[in-house]
DNA sequence: GTTCGTGCAAAGACTTTGCATTACT
DNA sequence: AGTAATGCAAAGTCTTTGCACGAAC
């Protein structure tokens, strides 16, 4: 009966798109529920088309960019660039207190989303005059998993 | 006598590339030369090429890429993504403290050389058990010289 | 003189675009 | 039914690579 708990920000997306008049087509509902399902995997849209096209084959590569395209114009997902030459997706949290941390042995992307940047903002517009509106921190070190436990010393 | 006080961080790189055992070409010398010059410019590949060639066309953008790529290697530049699909590059300070202001409107890029997250980074260190090597922040929003001044309020 | 670096052009990777066909409203 | 979206393939960017020639040590 209608809809698994994680169906409720994929319903609040297809709706944001009937909003929007743009059509809900099953390509674009497959996009977005597949970005949903790999919210923490932060795939490319090569990745995202691979995961995609288990469900419906016939689905274009190019269908994949265009749909991220449209959904990124209307905020529902930002990007995020590791450094590997090609742009990372996920959903959009609302929330732009959101960071990530890379681990450089393992690879993984963890998120905190917490604000921790409040402070600096104020001190970067007392600064330099620069009024903050968005900003993006990324974090590049050693997860908990990739580091010995050194409960020693 | 002996150089002008810009060549200072320039002779630096030159005598680290000796030490390393690379030829120290006339290319590489220039490509590092010009881009001590525009140090606050964060050229890409394609940009820096050209100014390079007004000085000496025959170098290629390959050898720039190259370049680059090596002194990226040495630690002696790093890269900044504005999310315009190409890397820009700037000769690294050394310090891991060098964040970047986006100007949203201008486009300026401005730094901040500032140890702003410190605390962040403890935070981070404790609240995901993630031990941080280096970080990258950037902010967006409007500079000063974008910024109306609304002196009164 | 040897080795490493360069220039050129070709190849590679990621992304965008044009166009006929399909599917949503 | 009308219009927007799709799939495919071609084109477009940025970047890397192979190879013969040239420069640095």
């Amino acid at each position: 009966m209608g809809g698994a708990p994680e169906d409720r920000s994929t319903e609040e997306i297809y709706q944001r798109l009937r909003d929007e008049d743009v059509k809900l087509t099953n390509q674009r509902r497959l996009i977005v529920r597949i970005l949903a399902q790999c919210q923490d995997d932060h795939p490319s849209a090569d990745e995202l088309h691979r995961i995609v096209r288990e469900e419906d084959p016939d689905v274009g590569l190019a269908t994949v960019y265009r749909t991220l395209d449209l959904l990124e114009r209307l905020d529902l997902v930002q990007t995020l660039d590791v450094g590997d030459g090609r742009t990372r997706y996920e959903l959009a949290t609302g929330l732009h207190q959101h960071h990530h941390l890379l681990c450089l042995q393992c690879g993984k992307i963890e998120e905190v989303d917490q604000d921790l940047l409040g402070a600096v903002e104020d001190t970067v517009e007392k600064l330099a005059g620069f009024r903050v509106v968005d900003h993006e921190l990324k974090m590049f070190g050693v997860c908990c998993d990739c580091e010995p436990e050194e409960q020693n010393g």
